[in-house]
Order: structure tokens, then C-alpha cells, then sequence
RNA sequence: GCCGGAGUGGCGGAACUGGCAGACGCACAGGACUUAAAAUCCUGCGGUCCCUUAAAGACCGUACCGGUUCGAUUCCGGUCUCCGGCACCA
């Protein structure tokens, strides 16, 4: 019998051919919808790695699975273009951005397309498109309208490197997340964005996600929500207040001094002459030292400021110092110290030789000098009517206590804070805005978006917190919209975060130039269904992605409050242990990989490589082993499909488990398994071709179309030569029948003090009573004169004799 | 420091609810086919011991120490290592 060899390159390219002109995944009358999306890559001049494949490849076989369940999927692909790369590349080699970026891009498509995911073309994006940014800008004017995006002048995170300012998500430990570069402040006027608002609903919300539960902790912690209380303290002999937060109320009679930021707005006032001249030198120090400085110094410095404020409870005078330690920008920028119930204030307090006063005490324990602060609960003490009542309760009852008095408050606070918006760099969205001496900032008008970049001589940052756009005299002068006069545009851009934040609305309904997406395309396809992509995202675009919804659901463009009702984060692949990058030259390109063993042998791969949510490490050998399988599979059916046989009871039984084990390791997301499933049963099934000289139509039939998501121009070739015409995916994803995954026999494994001694083949639904004196007999010798103590069968798997 | 996750052969990894540890694949070794090679097919493949050989068997083994249990990779307590996140957040 000469067979048909099977010759990936003819195959892939008919098959993406045939698709091509034959769309798979198409409406129909009893279609249910399913929207999977890919994080949308920004196109670099590297191209596509394996490792980049691996979530493109996971998101494709979902999409695939769910077309078999007889879905629609919504399964869409584009390009998050603006952004530093293609402006500093641009800079180098004086070309428009717009030149490299389009290069980019084509070089991804090619590489996408190798894949055959069933993108839809048609619905491409690409958030440089001023088609598109219309629509980024339009929202940041709604945003504006509502209050939500405002300036402020303030000292922001600024890369040195980058020349721009950064929101606090993009500073990782300290440095710029691009760059790595130490990051600076710099005092700039900003647009910003009320995120904080969110805080609350941007917390809530994620109970009830299906996403990671790292993600969840990483989000919820970013967020950083204390419960606890404002108090506001009497400076003495001056009539004014300060006003701290603190989430340990139950300590107030142990607050025996007070630190304020350097930043703290009310420094200067309550500083005394003889102090002056120290604590502006302080101010001074500290607002030049970076975060990272700010950070690995953990010995304590500060200064006097000569003033006391009063204690509310005790009325003892506690003096005000100015540290930075104490942070601007959370809470009120002030606090009481505690330094017996609080590491950092203790180590303040010996430095400075400041009073430590005990006011919780561990439970049974004798008042000691402390050595180190104590910051469990406890038992109160030295807190005069608060005293012997557990620490807990106490929080409580002082938090009302300072209620009642009208000192204080019980609040909460957030770490987040809110979202630095602009960029001083020329490869972004302008924002929308028209500054006017007289009307102050104006939005641009709805008709007339999009402000589009304008072409400008030098791409180049400028440093010193003007964009390059501040340059170009005939784009920045402009009239104000509201009430003519002559008016300056904004010459800041906006984040890349931008455009990603609302772009899975604009696929369901791409090029619509009336609105941002019509009710009847949103109702369709949203929210996502799956949402597929690295960790990396977890508090940068997944956050600003969730704000974006949140406020979009209260203006009335979208009806659900959460983009994304599942999340799967694939791992990353590894070479040498490292992750793939240029500079470490451990690449992997997939062009080679495809040329030699064809799409379906790496996409197979991707999968087979590891569990898909850990990192996993590449090894391009691994591929040998796909294509061997997929070589034996494609064997196996050509030689055995013009002879079909009669059904045997075992082909239908190994059918019945193979659906039943395919189906729910996919639904688990463990394809890594479900490709070892398929060699375990080819293996399996091979042998059973060979003894009953040949196979059945379902049994072949079945495995084509489970073999489909994963490869699938094989699966589809092989459909075809098995004498089907119509696509493999028109099909119904097979189901399983348990009675007939049944086998007539089970072995049973027969252990002596819990060690495996022998096994006995028994029939199904035997007696227990039957199966325990088998299995007696089998191990007689061995337990020859012994006393059987206990014996215990586990239906169908064991039987363990206890023997003395 | 705090919070997550992980630790299984030479390697990637498997083991669903506590029930045969090492599926599947890679690599390696031996054999078949071939003039030869590649491809393909077959066999072996955690360690130690017993044994002339083989068949078979015994013991140890899932980072380490201990516990619960008839039985633990799986549950509990403690320790170590690696990876990730956060980090003066009052």
C-alpha cells in the first residue's frame, strides 16, 4: 500500500487558501456569540518570538473549540502603535514614526498570519489611526466634562531617559518600567485623571471576575484600601489644625510626637525662627533625592520644626518634626507617631531621644521597657477610660469617642492615586484641549476630532517638560472654541495606556465614524468572554481598562461595568532560563520553525511545551517529537480510511473516553495533557488497527474533528481525504456517552501494609467479598501465617490487606 | 520585611476528590531495515542490592525534618531553596 505523505507546506497554504475564501466562523440563526480576545501587541521592529505565539496560538485553539460548540466567536487582532520605540527610532534616523511603525506592522501581520488564527481581518485597529484616536480623544473630553480629567501643577515621577513624565504604575521599584533608568520628580503641570474615584468600585468589582488570583491580590493591593480615622490635632499657640491619618486610633495615648512631610503644605507657617533655617534646608534636601534614594535609606532622618501640637485625649504636648519618611501624597501627608506601636516612629524616637509611651500590652505579660516596637493586639493600657479592654475593641470605641468629640472621623484610604496623564513626547494622541486666557482649559468640540498630530521638524523630546509639539507656532495657535479669542493648544500627549483602554469595544463595531460603538454591536459582542495575555498587564492596562469601562458604563456607551469576565495569563517561554530578548540573543523566531515542520507541528508545540499558565523553557527539539506524532496520526488515517471495518466494542470504548478525556482537560485549560492524550490514544489506537486489521468511520471521524482546534489544516486536509466536503469546522464538537467509556474489566491492585504485592484482573461489578478472597489467594504466600488485621477495598482500584 | 507561586528521572513534564509515582515527549543506549546515511520501526531507560545469566524479587525514592492515615507527590506542623509581586502606605 503506497500512502499519501503528508507534506505540511502544500497543505497550509491550500488550507489558509480555502479559508481565506471561506470564512469558518460565520453568523448563523442558532449561533450563540463568543468574544476572545488577544492582548494587542505593539508592533516592534523585532517581530514575533515563540514566546509571543504561545498565548496567540492558546487564544486560537479556544476560538476554534468554540466555533466546533457551534459558536460565533468574536476573535479580532490589531495594533497598539503609538509609543516610544517607533518615536525614538524615528529620532535616530529622521523619519516619521508613522513610516517605521507601518513597517512594523506589516512584518507582525505576515508573522501573525502564519498562525492561521481565525482572525478577522475586516476588524483590524490600529490606535494611531486618527479614525481610531478620534475616539480616544472623544473620551477623554467626556472625562473632562465630568470633572474626571483636570490639571494640577505637582511634583510627578519623571524618567531622565525618556524625557517624560510617568503615571506611578509605570515606576517598577523605583525605575522607569521601559527604561529601567532611576526615576526623578519634577514639579509639571499635568493632566490627570480622577481614578481615585473609582477606587472603591475598581475594588469591588474584582470579587466576581474569573481572573488569576494573583492578579485579583495584585490589583486589590495597588488599590490599597485601610480602614481607619482622620484626627485632627490643635497646634499650640497658633490657631490652626493638622489634620493626620491613622488606622490604629486605639494608640492615640501613645502618640507622643508628630512628623510631617517636607512637602506638607503647612511647614513654612508652623516652623519657628530659630528652627527656619534647618528645616529649609531639609525641604530642600529631600526634594532632590530620587525615590530609589528616598527608599533604601531606611535610617531615619528629620528636623524640629519648633511647634507642638497637642495630644486630644491626654492634652500633652507632642513636638512636630518633618521627616521623609512621612509621604506626600498619602493620607493627609502628616502623622501621629506611636513609637511604641510602630517600628518606623520607634526608630524615629530613639534617634531623636523622643518620649515612648506604652499603650497596649500583650495579654498576661508585665509592662517592660520595650526593645523593639510592639505591633500586635493586646490589652490597653496608660489610655486612661480605654484602659483593660482588648486593643480591637479600643479602635472602635476611641475612632467614636473622637467622632462624638467632633476631633475626628472613621474614613478609609487608598494607596491608588490618580493617573498622571501626560506625556511630554510627540508619538501619542494630542489631548483635546484648548488652553484661553480668558475661559481657561476647552475641550475641542465633538466635530472636531480627531486633533490629529501634526507633522513636526524634530521629533526629539525637548527635556524640560514641553512637548515637541510646543514648537510647531502655527498648530498651537488657535482660537478658543468657546469664545474665539486667541488660544494655545495642549501640546502634551497622551499615555500608550490610551488607546488600550477602551479598544475591545472598537473591534465589535470598527468603523463606525458616527459613535464610538452603536447599543446594538456593544449588546452583541460584549463584554469579553476570554481575555488572553501576559501577567505583565496585570496593574497597568487591566486597571486603566476597568476604569475606562466603569466610566464609559456611567456616561451610557456601555451596559456592564467589568470588559473582561475571564482572564487567563499565559506563561512565559524561556530559553537558557531567560526570557527572550534581543540583547541576551536567545531568540527563537518562529519563521524557521514554520518553513521546516509547518504551522500545525508549532502551534502542537506550544502547547505540548509546558502547563500554559507557568514559564515555561523552549527547547526546539521538543518539535521533533509533534511532528513525529502528527506524521503518525496523519499515517494512521490515510492507511486505514478506504478500508473501514465494523465498529469493535473497544474502538467505540477508547472513542468514548478519548472525547471524554480531550473535552475536559480543554475545558481545565490543560492543553499541555490534552496533547498527551492524543499520542497516548494514537499509540493505543495504532495497535488496535493492527490486531483487528483495520479501523471504523466514527473512530476516525471523531479524532479528525478533536484533532481540529489544534491543527488544523492537517485536520481539515484529512477531512477531505477522508471523503468529507464540507469544512471540518462546520462540524459538532463530538460528544461522550459514560456507559460506553465502560471497560469490562478493571485491575485491581492488591497491597499488604499498604506496599503494592501483586494486581488481579477482575470483572466489572464483581463482590467485594469475591474480589478480597482473589486477592487473598493471589498473595497467599505471603501472608502465610500472618493475622489479617484489617482489609480494605476501594471499588475498582484497590484492595489493601493489613497483616501483623 | 510582608504577600503569592513553585520544588517529582539526564531534560520538559504527568498523576482527576488521599489509592500502582514517573503517563506523554525529548535525549541517550541497543537492535531491525539500508551498500551507507537519513527517515521509519522494535526494545531498554529513577537509584541501590540480590544473581554466573535470565526470569523474578527486595529495599530506597516526589527539596528536608516530623505528624495524621490501612495507605501521603496529594492533608497538617516546621525548615530550606528558587521565582514573582509589594515595600517607610502611618
Amino acid at each position: 500500500m503506497s500512502s499519501i505523505k503528508y507534506d505540511h507546506k502544500k497543505i497550509e497554504e491550500k488550507w489558509r487558501e480555502m479559508w481565506r475564501k471561506n470564512p469558518i466562523n460565520q453568523a448563523g440563526p442558532n449561533k450563540k456569540k463568543y468574544y476572545c480576545l488577544d492582548m494587542f501587541p505593539y508592533p516592534s521592529g523585532n517581530g514575533l518570538h515563540v514566546g509571543h505565539w504561545r498565548g496567540y496560538v492558546l487564544s486560537d485553539v479556544w476560538s476554534r473549540y468554540k466555533v466546533l460548540q457551534n459558536y460565533h466567536v468574536l476573535h479580532p487582532m490589531g495594533w497598539d502603535a503609538f509609543g516610544l520605540p517607533a518615536e525614538n527610532d524615528a529620532i535616530k534616523k529622521g523619519i516619521h514614526p508613522r513610516v517605521g511603525t507601518d513597517r512594523n506592522i506589516a512584518t507582525f501581520k505576515r508573522q501573525l498570519q502564519d498562525i492561521s488564527a481565525i482572525y478577522d481581518w475586516d476588524r483590524e485597529i490600529n490606535t494611531t489611526d486618527p479614525d481610531y484616536y478620534k475616539w480616544t480623544q472623544w473620551i477623554f473630553v467626556k472625562m473632562f466634562e465630568k470633572g474626571l480629567a483636570y490639571e494640577k501643577e505637582m511634583p510627578i515621577n519623571w524618567c531622565p531617559s525618556c524625557k517624560t513624565g510617568l503615571a506611578n504604575e509605570e515606576v517598577v521599584g523605583g525605575h522607569c518600567e521601559r527604561c529601567s533608568s532611576v526615576v526623578t520628580k519634577k514639579n509639571l503641570r499635568q493632566w490627570m485623571l480622577k481614578i481615585t474615584a473609582y477606587a472603591e468600585r475598581l475594588l469591588e468589582d474584582l470579587k466576581e471576575l474569573d481572573w488569576p488570583e494573583k492578579v485579583k491580590k495584585m490589583q486589590s493591593d495597588w488599590i490599597g484600601k485601610s480602614y481607619g480615622a482622620e484626627i485632627d490635632f490643635d497646634v499650640k499657640d497658633r490657631d490652626k489644625k493638622i489634620k493626620v491619618f491613622t488606622t490604629r486610633p486605639d494608640t492615640l495615648f501613645g502618640a507622643t510626637f508628630m512628623v510631617l512631610a517636607p512637602e506638607h503644605g503647612m511647614v513654612s507657617e508652623i516652623t519657628t525662627e530659630e528652627q527656619r533655617q534647618m528645616v529649609e534646608e531639609y525641604v530642600q534636601q529631600a526634594s532632590t533625592k530620587s525615590s530609589v534614594d528616598r527608599m533604601a535609606d531606611k535610617d531615619k532622618t528629620g528636623v524640629f520644626t519648633g511647634s507642638y501640637a497637642i495630644n486630644p485625649l491626654n492634652g500633652e504636648e507632642m513636638p512636630i518634626w518633618i521627616s521623609d519618611y512621612v509621604l506626600a501624597d498619602y493620607g493627609t501627608g502628616a502623622i501621629m507617631c506611636v513609637p511604641a506601636h510602630d517600628e518606623r516612629d520607634f526608630l524615629f524616637a530613639k534617634k531623636f531621644n523622643l518620649p515612648i509611651v506604652q499603650v497596649i500590652k500583650k495579654e498576661a505579660e508585665e509592662e517592660k521597657e520595650l526593645t523593639e516596637a510592639y505591633t500586635e493586639e493586646g490589652i490597653m493600657i496608660n489610655s486612661g477610660k480605654f484602659n483593660n479592654i482588648s486593643s480591637n475593641e479600643a479602635k472602635e470605641a476611641i475612632a467614636n469617642y473622637l467622632e462624638e468629640e467632633g476631633i475626628g472621623k472613621k474614613t478609609v484610604n487608598y494607596k491608588l492615586r490618580d493617573w498622571v496623564f501626560s506625556r511630554q513626547r510627540y508619538w501619542g494622541e494630542p489631548i483635546p484641549i484648548v488652553h484661553c486666557e480668558k475661559c481657561g482649559p476647552v475641550a475641542v468640540p465633538e466635530e472636531e476630532l480627531p486633533v490629529t498630530l501634526p507633522e513636526v521638524e524634530s521629533y526629539e523630546p525637548t527635556g524640560t517638560g514641553e512637548s515637541p509639539l510646543a514648537a510647531i507656532e502655527e498648530w498651537v495657535n488657535t482660537s478658543c472654541p468657546k469664545c474665539g479669542a486667541p488660544a494655545k493648544r495642549e501640546t502634551n500627549t497622551m499615555p500608550q495606556w490610551a488607546g488600550s483602554s477602551w479598544y475591545f469595544l472598537r473591534y465589535a463595531d470598527p468603523h463606525n465614524d458616527k459613535e464610538l460603538i452603536s447599543k446594538e454591536m456593544m449588546k452583541e459582542w460584549l463584554p469579553v468572554d476570554m481575555y488572553v495575555g501576559g501577567i505583565e498587564h496585570a496593574v497597568l492596562h487591566l486597571l486603566y481598562a476597568r476604569f475606562y469601562t466603569k466610566f464609559l458604563y456611567d456616561i451610557g456607551v456601555v451596559d456592564f461595568q467589568e470588559p473582561f469576565k475571564r482572564l487567563f495569563n499565559q506563561g512565559m517561554i524561556t530559553k537558557d532560563g531567560a526570557k527572550m530578548s534581543k540583547s541576551k540573543g536567545n531568540v527563537v523566531s518562529p519563521d524557521e520553525l514554520v518553513e521546516r515542520y509547518g504551522a500545525d507541528s508549532l502551534r502542537m508545540y506550544e502547547l505540548f511545551v509546558g502547563p500554559p499558565e507557568l514559564d515555561s523553557e523552549w527547547d526546539d527539539r521538543g518539535i521533533d517529537g509533534v511532528y513525529r506524532f502528527i506524521n503518525k496520526v496523519w499515517k494512521l488515517i490515510v492507511d486505514n480510511k478506504d478500508s473501514y471495518v465494523e465498529a469493535t466494542k473497544e474502538m467505540e470504548r477508547a472513542r468514548h473516553q478519548l472525547i471524554y478525556e480531550i473535552t475536559t482537560r480543554m475545558n481545565d485549560f490543560h492543553f499541555n495533557t490534552v496533547v498527551s492524550g492524543f499520542m497516548e490514544y494514537t499509540n493505543k489506537l495504532s495497535e488496535i488497527a493492527r490486531t483487528s486489521k483495520g479501523l471504523d468511520k466514527d473512530t476516525i471521524d471523531t479524532l479528525i474533528i478533536l484533532l481540529a482546534p489544534f491543527i488544523p489544516h492537517t485536520a481539515e486536509e484529512l477531512w477531505e481525504l477522508t471523503g468529507h466536503n464540507d469544512s471540518v469546522f462546520k462540524q459538532e464538537w463530538p460528544v461522550y456517552d459514560k456507559e460506553k467509556m465502560k471497560e469490562d474489566t478493571v485491575e485491581i491492585v492488591i497491597q499488604i501494609n499498604g506496599k503494592v504485592r501483586d494486581k488481579i484482573e477482575v470483572n466489572v461489578g464483581e463482590a467485594k467479598e469475591t474480589i478480597i478472597e482473589k486477592s487473598k489467594d493471589a498473595v497467599k504466600d505471603k501472608i502465610e501465617g500472618k493475622n489479617i488485621i484489617k482489609e480494605i477495598y476501594v471499588p475498582g482500584k484497590i484492595v489493601n490487606l493489613v497483616v501483623k
